[in-house]
DNA sequence: GCATTCTGCGCATACGAATGCATCGGAGTC
DNA sequence: GACTCCGATGCATTCGTATGCGCAGAATGC
């Protein structure tokens, strides 16, 4: 570690400020903030002192005291609506890269669809402790963005958008994602779909559902169209739903790949064979999509660009408040792997 | 939403201050803040009406300066190796719980093995933005832990421990751990075993592999000992190295669920049965373990408890920086599920 | 050799809330 | 009726950094 930790005057009630090294280098504190910050009327010789003498006091620059003055934390907020399901962390980890080069730290904001309208929330959002923030668990209903837009926070919306709305939204293009599924279990000859999607409250469930409908629509009756979380529990639960019934679909279309993972795993439990006895196709295609063990046939959403490019936007939309808001969508592409082939010839019987 | 986002006297610099719902009641400015944070001098006509004039203003108090004023700013740090990684979503899941509950926010610092030694990096921590810091990535040989100690930051140790540091550390009984599983192969007849645990550097790696020795020693040759990260990717390595060896062994233990399931995903595109030809044992018990596509036989850690607890406790050593340390080590128990049986009779042939 | 532009730095203040101390009016005491 | 006491509020300062403005001395111009 490069920073002394042996302070000379290591004072009881904590931390050197910058009059401190002012006093040492015998400049005013003015000339520390406006060396240690770069200023160039600071001559090379006096800017050189003072970081010596910030470095043998241990001095860093209070945050707290920065911020009031600047009107900047360098903190921005990334509000999920949770953390324990695999689709989020690889997209935090993109975004998280994203922030920390451009010098911003991440507060981690967990929004679950209960627990809502609580004004202690909203508060911490509009305290300014964020300069901006990065919101990926819109709902269709919420008005917290809305409200979040009007009081002057810089948001971006990532992967989920909400309508009517005038700022930055990265989405996928879910109607085509739709549409490429839907148009793959057809082509191998599928006229049996069922679909287990996400919650109606969501965009990508609902614009994912529209493009499935419009390849789908005269074959895909409301009994087959179930919705849930967008979870393992929920796809297992669907799929249990789905195949005991008495016509059991030869192929599910799943709200994304945690639900189609979960669906597979109802399925093997069944000893229903994947895909010789059903087919099942995903959304997202999380790095978890390509293990041997599942190997599922899915749609590539661009999430990866969709993490960097609304990190790095929301970034852009801090420093210029102003300017046009883009509403970008990212194309999706289907991947086909091992999870989908032509359908059973035989009714599905479950012992 | 409860905040009215149409204030009367909208200023174009930002924020209502505690002045003007001072001058809009009335009051002085000193009574605004002693009216809203609670305190009992305040009558509770004057403090009604300044509450009132707050909301209507959309008043909400600027965090920067009270951080600057109070010294604590109700941000808490937790740093963790890396994100997309199926271990930590569930814990920093819990410990986020926790934290929330409390009135901490949460920053999550991402500390990759490399990027180390960064002063910026270091100075973000120093820097009173974080009134205490959750480390989850430490390693053996960092003495970042120790800087931050000795600088009178806050901070706990959780999951993975440092030697020789008076701080709190919560970590699970590695070592038994260790023996259990190692234990549980034994017993089953295996005496061909094989560890592919995570870097040599992490505490629970170590102790893992000291308890796990300690019932194996004689049986376990140095090349049948494998070292890499805590990954899918490096679980997926290990086993091929392993099976595709001249003597194969009939188990391996992971170092991680993680890596277990990697090992797993292996032995499956290489036609190796499991647990028939291979037995596979993780650590932590991750939920995916339990999913019906691993039902892997593991040994839980105690995770939750050492999330909540490493939590609670940081928060505790905020309040009180002096008082004594605590060590904490939780009960790992080994969970059976299908992965392991008796070890194969025939020697492994890989097609 | 004097006026003028730089260069380099000090001075003072602002950022917005919290808080120790002073103040003030009224109730209670003798 | 003067005095004490207490509840309720105002006043002034503090937290630590950033920054507009001013000023001195040096460098430049003619």
């Amino acid at each position: 570690m490069a920073l002394d930790d042996s302070a000379p005057f290591a004072r009881p009630s904590g931390r050197v400020t910058s009059r401190e090294v002012a006093a040492a280098t015998g400049v005013h504190q003015s000339t520390v903030s406006r060396a240690l910050r770069g200023d160039s009327r600071i001559s090379q010789a006096t800017r050189e002192q003072v970081k010596l003498a910030a470095r043998q006091l241990g001095y860093v620059p209070n945050s707290s005291a920065r911020s009031l003055r600047s009107q900047r934390t360098g903190i921005v907020g990334v509000m999920v609506p949770n953390i324990d399901n695999a689709y989020y962390p690889q997209l935090l980890s993109d975004i998280n890269r994203e922030f920390a080069a451009a010098g911003y730290s991440m507060v981690l904001i967990v929004d679950p669809p209960h627990r809502r309208s609580d004004v202690s929330r909203l508060e911490s959002l509009l305290d300014a402790s964020l300069d901006g923030l990065l919101i990926l668990s819109a709902t269709l209903d919420s008005d917290m963005p809305a409200v979040l837009h009007a009081r002057g926070v810089p948001i971006v919306l990532g992967v989920r958008s909400v309508p009517g709305l005038d700022v930055d939204i990265m989405e996928p293009d879910n109607f085509s994602a739709g549409r490429a599924a839907a148009q793959h279990l057809q082509d191998l000859g599928h006229r049996e779909v069922a679909v287990a999607m996400g919650p109606e409250i969501t965009s990508t469930t609902t614009h994912r559902l529209l493009g499935i409908q419009s390849v789908l629509a005269d074959t895909l009756p409301p009994e087959r169209t179930l919705h849930g979380s967008y979870s393992h529990e929920a796809g297992y639960a669907a799929c249990n739903r789905l195949l005991r019934g008495a016509d059991a679909p030869t192929a599910i279309i799943a709200g994304n790949d945690v639900i189609a993972i979960g669906i597979m795993d109802a399925a093997r439990q069944l000893g229903v064979a994947i895909p010789d006895e059903l087919s099942v196709v995903g959304f997202d295609d999380i790095p978890m999509a390509s293990w041997h063990s599942f190997r599922l046939t899915t749609v590539d959403m661009g999430t990866v660009a969709i993490a960097e490019q609304s990190a790095r936007r929301l970034v852009e939309r801090i420093q210029h408040a102003d300017g046009p808001k883009r509403h970008e969508f990212f194309p999706a592409s289907l991947t086909v792997r091992g999870t989908t082939t032509a359908p059973r010839k035989e009714p599905l019987t479950i012992e």
